[in-house]
RNA sequence: GGGCAGGUACCAAAGUGGCCAAAUGGGGCGGGCUGUAAACCCGCUGGGGCAACCCUUCGGAGGUUCGAAUCCUUCCCUGCCCA
């Protein structure tokens, strides 16, 4: 019994909220006895592949029950990713082939399985039973709920209020969702917040499908790098676990002191009691926030690119922003003519998309040379002197101008 | 099917014959201050030109006019109301 409760509190943590926290209690207490996991579903999107930040959350918590020994499965929406769901305005989306959802489906694996288990992970795509639904087995599912109930989730409500479309289409989505429970007899679904409505509904379709009832866990939706929108790639405020370690780094290093808790709180595994005491020591003057964000890149470049790479970006970081030197590793550009405009170096090479731009950034003083802030607009860039220049824009692109010999 | 209101730059939103490359806000970018933090301050934000100026842009296509985001015709799209 006390491994239960354990087990609950491991997997509580982070938590929004979960429904019910009893049934979750139960099929633990279950499992544990009859030593058959858990089967624990998470859906994702077939359309982006790109695994942010914001996805880890939910992951992570994925990982916490596979190392408690239970089912995870990773479930590709890839039949209801032609609906679109409801929470975006998109319309339908054109269906995508084969090739395409498989090359997805291999991105996300590349990606999850710096996370997870690779052995312990069942991967699936929704379109293998939910392709296969016959107009009759659809009509019997949609039979299974009102219209009432649908328009109960507040995104419906609120754009039937401000007088927005909704195709009928949308109304099916939650329900093939909730199918998918069905399907895949799942003991526990995981999700976001807004994905709240669509997870319940799991529930009650499974019910009528006279299957046990899932437990609904909902997780926190991440704060982008502004701190105010969710993190999402449309919006630009995101970090790629795929980005290059210095990137990550830097970009953690950016986000706002308050921004950075809450990153301690949903992205690593340090618990709250010593992320309020480091709140304390800032605010006492006794540590510096700058230094415990620094900790923070250093820990997420660490899950994803290892210590070592996590040991360089910090190093390279330091040696940029607060040395003020340039990085040791920068894109290099050849270049043929021994000298040319600087306007026609940036265009040319496709650094800004346009002459008007180029004269922006110089007479704003973001252009620099080899350290020199160039005020010049009719500044030639000449390699008499020697083979190689650094050319940097702005606070952090820097390449290295090499003249091809 | 009928009536009404709309479609303006990345987004929101003004502009209803020349002063409109188009107010304002947000976003973005650059600079300053810093800890590449926040807050704050300054500037920029269609393309070409050092500039005068020229070119392209206000849902699409035509037209009226010396001149159209603005007026007319037509088409497409969206929402609301009625059926």
């Amino acid at each position: 019994m006390k491994e239960i409760q354990e087990q609950f509190e491991y997997l509580q943590k982070g938590c929004v909220e979960i429904i019910q926290e009893e049934e979750l209690k139960a099929k633990l207490l279950r499992s544990w006895k009859t030593k058959k996991p858990l089967r624990i579903k998470a859906g994702f999107d077939p359309t982006a592949p790109d695994i942010h930040l914001g996805h880890t959350v939910l992951i992570r918590k994925m990982k916490h029950f596979q190392d408690l020994g239970h089912e995870v499965i990773f479930l590709i929406g890839d039949f209801t990713g032609l609906i679109g769901d409801p929470s975006g305005r998109s319309a339908t989306r054109p269906p995508m082939t084969r090739e395409e959802i498989e090359k997805n489906a291999d991105t996300y694996k590349e990606q999850i399985f710096k996370i997870l288990d690779e052995k312990k992970t069942i991967v699936d795509f929704n379109s293998r039973w939910l392709g296969k639904l016959t107009s009759f087995e659809i009509i019997k599912l949609t039979a299974k709920y009102t219209v009432a109930r649908v328009l109960e989730r507040d995104d419906f409500t609120r754009r039937l209020k401000e007088g927005r479309p909704i195709s009928v289409h949308e109304i099916l989505y939650p329900l093939m969702q909730a199918y998918d429970s069905v399907a895949l007899q799942a003991d526990v679904e995981l999700g976001g917040t807004d994905q709240k409505f669509n997870l319940l509904v799991g529930r009650e379709i499974q019910r009528e499908y006279g299957q046990e009832p899932q437990v609904v866990m909902t997780m926190p939706l991440l704060e982008g790098l502004d701190g105010v929108e969710k993190m999402s790639k449309s919006l630009n405020n995101y970090i790629g676990i795929t980005e290059p370690p210095l990137e990550i780094y830097g970009k953690i290093m950016s986000i706002s002191d308050e921004l950075m808790f809450r990153y301690y709180e949903l992205l690593t595994d340090v618990s709250v009691a010593e992320i309020n005491h480091w709140k304390k020591q800032i605010e006492a003057g006794h540590l510096n926030p700058r230094d415990i964000k620094a900790r923070l890149a250093g820990m997420i470049v660490t899950d994803f690119w290892g210590k070592k790479a996590a040991q360089e970006a910090a190093e390279e970081f330091v040696r940029i922003f607060q040395k003020k030197e340039a990085p040791t590793k920068m894109e290099e550009l050849l270049i043929d003519s021994p000298c040319l405009s600087l306007i026609d170096l940036l265009v040319g090479k496709n650094l800004l998309p346009s002459r008007g731009e180029a004269k922006r950034l110089i007479r704003q003083g973001g252009v620099y040379l080899d350290g020199q802030r160039i005020s010049d607009l009719d500044f030639q860039v000449d390699f008499k002197g020697k083979a190689e220049k650094i050319l940097r824009l702005g606070k952090r692109k820097f390449f290295l101008l090499k003249k091809r010999s």
